[in-house]
RNA sequence: GCCGGCGUGGCCCAAUUGGCAGAGGCACCAGGUUUAGGACCUGGGUGUUGUGGGUUCGAGUCCCACCGCCGGCACCA
């Protein structure tokens, strides 16, 4: 392969003027700009990403309005990867939920594209059953269709008109409400069904959207519910292509019949083909959707009215936002507009010092304002003179800036070597610290600890990025963070009055049950900690009032990582008597001095203290660290009792303790290393490694059960033989008590566990 | 509506993965001590493991159905 393309227009090269040239390469380009519709919110003051509106149309942030409109934007090509960031999924250890979102967002979908002629010329739908093409009675184009107005005949046309002004105006949320019956409204026009050659009407209704495949469908009544309840609804044919098994129409209670008329809903699934067939292709008589598509698809392509294609829901990223903090792009315009980059040697491109970098305000239910860039006021910085090869030229510069995202691709690998100059990482660091550990493996940091709010967002655009640099070898691993784990929230409770807003939740008090805030009643709901409900506990009022150490050990301690769970600041307390606990074993109160002993630990205390060293050890590795916690805790309760009974503690336990605790309350733990006597920090010491002997005790108690409840507890030595075991059970006085005349039918005796009679 | 996660003492949570329901923290109770009245010491577990079935000698754990809470997606052709 060359490399070399033809261009769009099939024009030379060499004769097309600096536009159209530039126009042609931006096609190919990772980084273009587009003018396609955005998603505008003058709450925020900036246009987001699709990534970064909800589902019912408001921002992540703010949960302000988000309005479509259409806006000339810098974009990210991200559709392109589409299928590499699906596969590579697989090969990730990630939690499947998190997999799953991503499958969900970016949406592949197999399918084909069929062209329907027209009045207005071809119209092309996109269609996941091309199978069901004999079924198709109508065409449903969405209100923003390019071919609408063509299509509206003179007739049709003030009813068209109105609807698209209608649809225009009503918000995703309703459009979305599935409850809501469904709209449109014919345009007069015919398209013809490619099999069956027959006419079929043009309708256009909002439930088609135009951001999603073609913007126009082919309608199935008979097979999709949707389509079902419009042709319903407007009186449009129905026809069967697949026959359903009995047991469908037993569940619906009618008899069967390809009559739809009948019927009370759309058949989806596996059934035989009927009514399917013309001169040159038949269905008729197939039982599976793969093979009637495997008949469908070739007769399509072999016509030029189709061919088997691939939609995806994920559509390129909006990269633009109207603010002051974020990235600039290194990207300048010339006099007639063209988009310049800035050379190396002239980045990086630094944001202008401001007095003012607030974002407009702007009423944030008013879709019709425009974005202004707080860099658009600066205009002794907007406007500048540079040499970018032709001699000094004046330049105007982008006023935009990137969305936080864009610092959050890769700072990961920027974190690898921050002192560099010459590289944002030497490719050797890179190599490393996330180069793949073996073939096939992905590369990517080893664990990245991280909220499942970021699954379409940061996790999503940083694979992106990282691909885009693994393509451009700049890096070795071909994904940015190999294993994820994803912490649970930090729940509370939080208020709303009347009208629905949100009130802070700590200023709400309690009375007789109920909760007032500034003596309005409110009402109490229980959600993620966060701005939205404001409920939050700031970190720093907890360091203020417990400390950094108690803070961090509280969170960890409060349940498994991965399990939301609410916050209680009552609870809190209880790490901090914890380590004060454990600093009193250590330092006298009254004088401040080293209170250890170097005498060597009581057996008991050194059993208890390696159980734990072992115990922690794995709790560690597999990131439970509430259960970690709670062993050290019950060390230190036994060093208590030692401590209290009086003795000092000795220098043989606190060491080790507090090398286990340096990862979890790292501030105390380093203090007691000091003064220990130690000169370097306790952060670069081993973990301690616990004594098998001192692990191994000699008896151990086992439960015996009658019918498979315990009645009896025996004590016998570790590792004691199942006849042992047995006879030693059968000794006991309970268990004979409870036996008496009887024979056991059964005996289960698992060793080292239990042993069970059954009567 | 669909998908995922979770339901264990008053509360947050453990339970060696099918084997004695209780480790740790909060709260509570009793006693002790004190310069300690939200930070001391000692002792105390308060239960139909969400509900109903099933498998098993044995179920918090596995299977089925349902209920509740949390999160995500939702006219995606």
């Amino acid at each position: 392969m060359s490399g070399e393309r033809s261009t769009a227009s099939g024009d030379a090269w060499n004769t097309m003027t600096p536009a159209q040239k530039s126009l042609e390469t931006d096609a190919y380009r990772l980084a273009y700009l587009s003018d396609a519709p955005v998603n505008w919110c003058p709450g925020l003051g900036t246009i987001l990403a699709n990534e970064e509106v909800t589902a019912d149309g408001r921002s992540d942030i703010g949960n302000y309005p988000v309005f479509r409109r259409n806006m000339r934007q810098w974009t990210m090509r991200i559709s392109l990867f589409s299928d590499r960031l699906l596969e590579d999924l697989e090969r990730l250890d990630w939690p499947e939920p998190i997999k799953l979102m991503q499958r969900n967002w970016i949406g592949r979908s197999e399918g084909a594209r069929v062209t329907f002629s027209s009045s207005a010329g071809a119209i092309n739908v996109f269609t996941t059953r091309p199978d069901t093409l004999f079924g198709a009675t109508f065409i449903v184009l969405s209100p923003e269709h390019p071919l609408v107005e063509a299509l509206s005949t003179t007739e049709q046309h003030e009813s068209v008109t109105t609807y698209i002004a209608q649809a225009s105006t009503t918000t995703d949320t309703d459009r979305q409400d599935d409850s809501r019956a469904k709209t449109g409204v014919f345009t007069g026009s015919f398209a013809v069904n490619p099999v069956t050659n027959q006419p079929i009407p043009i309708w256009i209704a909002d439930y088609v959207l135009m951001g999603y495949g073609t913007g126009a469908i082919m309608a199935v009544p008979s097979g999709d519910q949707r389509d079902f309840e419009f042709a319903r609804q407007f009186h449009l044919p129905i026809v069967a292509t697949q026959m359903p098994a009995d047991a469908w129409f037993d569940a619906h209670h009618i008899a069967p019949s390809n009559d739809c008329a009948t019927w009370p809903s759309a058949f989806v699934g596996e059934g035989t083909y009927v009514n399917s067939a013309n001169d040159s292709l038949s269905l008729n008589g197939q039982r599976s959707i793969s093979d009637a598509k495997s008949l469908m698809n070739p007769w399509l392509s072999d016509r030029n009215l189709g061919e088997a294609t691939v939609t995806y829901r994920l559509r390129d990223w909006l990269f633009s936002r109207q603010r002051y903090w974020g990235e600039p792009f290194p990207i300048v315009y010339d006099e007639d507009g063209l988009a310049h980059d800035i050379p190396e040697s002239m980045l990086p491109v630094l944001l202008p010092e401001l007095a003012d970098f607030s974002p407009q305000s702007l009423d944030p239910m008013d879709g019709t304002s425009d974005p202004v860039p707080p860099l658009a006021r600066v205009t002794d910085w907007v406007t500048t003179t540079l040499d970018l090869g032709d001699g000094p030229r004046t330049y105007r510069r982008e006023v935009n800036v990137m969305p936080q995202w864009a610092g959050s691709c890769w700072y990961e690998l920027r974190y690898l070597d921050p002192t560099n100059t010459q590289f944002f990482v030497d490719p050797e660091v890179e190599k490393y610290w996330m180069g793949p550990s073996s073939a096939g493996h992905t590369g990517g940091v080893d664990l990245y600890v991280g909220g499942v709010e970021h699954a379409v967002l940061h996790l999503l655009y940083a694979r992106f990025w990282h691909k885009v640099l693994h393509d451009l070898g700049h890096v070795s691993s071909e994904e940015p963070f190999h294993r994820l784990f994803n912490q649970g929230y930090i729940q509370a409770y939080a208020y709303r009055d009347d009208r629905g807003q949100t009130v802070p939740a700590e200023e709400v008090k309690e009375q007789d049950g109920s909760f007032f805030y500034a003596d309005e009643k409110v009402h109490r709901e229980y959600g993620k900690m966060g701005k939205s409900l404001k409920n939050i506990v700031t970190p720093d009022e907890m360091y203020d009032e417990y400390g950094a150490d108690t803070f961090r050990l509280y969170e960890m301690a409060m349940g498994p990582l991965e399990a939301s769970r609410p916050w209680n600041t009552r609870d809190v307390v209880g790490m901090q008597r914890f380590l004060q606990r454990l600093w009193r074993n250590v330092i006298d109160e009254d004088t401040g001095l080293l209170a250890v002993s170097q005498d060597a630990a009581p057996e008991m205390l050194l059993r208890q203290l390696h159980k734990c060293i072992s115990g922690v050890a794995a709790d560690m590795e597999a990131l439970r660290f509430n259960t970690a916690i709670s062993k050290l805790i019950e060390l230190n309760n036994d060093l208590t009792q030692f401590v209290n009974s009086g003795h000092h503690a000795p220098v043989g336990v606190i060491t080790p303790m507090a090398q286990m605790l340096s990862p979890l309350c790292p501030h105390l733990a380093e203090e007691i290393w000091a003064l220990l006597g130690h000169s370097t920090s306790i952060t670069f010491e081993p973990f301690p490694v616990a004594d098998p002997h001192l692990l191994a005790s000699e008896t151990i108690e086992i439960p015996v059960q009658i019918n498979g409840k315990v009645r009896s507890r025996i004590v016998v030595a570790v590792g004691m033989s199942r006849d042992d075991l047995l006879a030693a059970a059968m000794a006991d006085d309970k268990v004979t008590a409870a036996i008496g005349s009887a024979t056991p039918t059964k005996t289960i005796v698992v060793v080292g566990k239990l042993v069970n009679f059954v009567l």
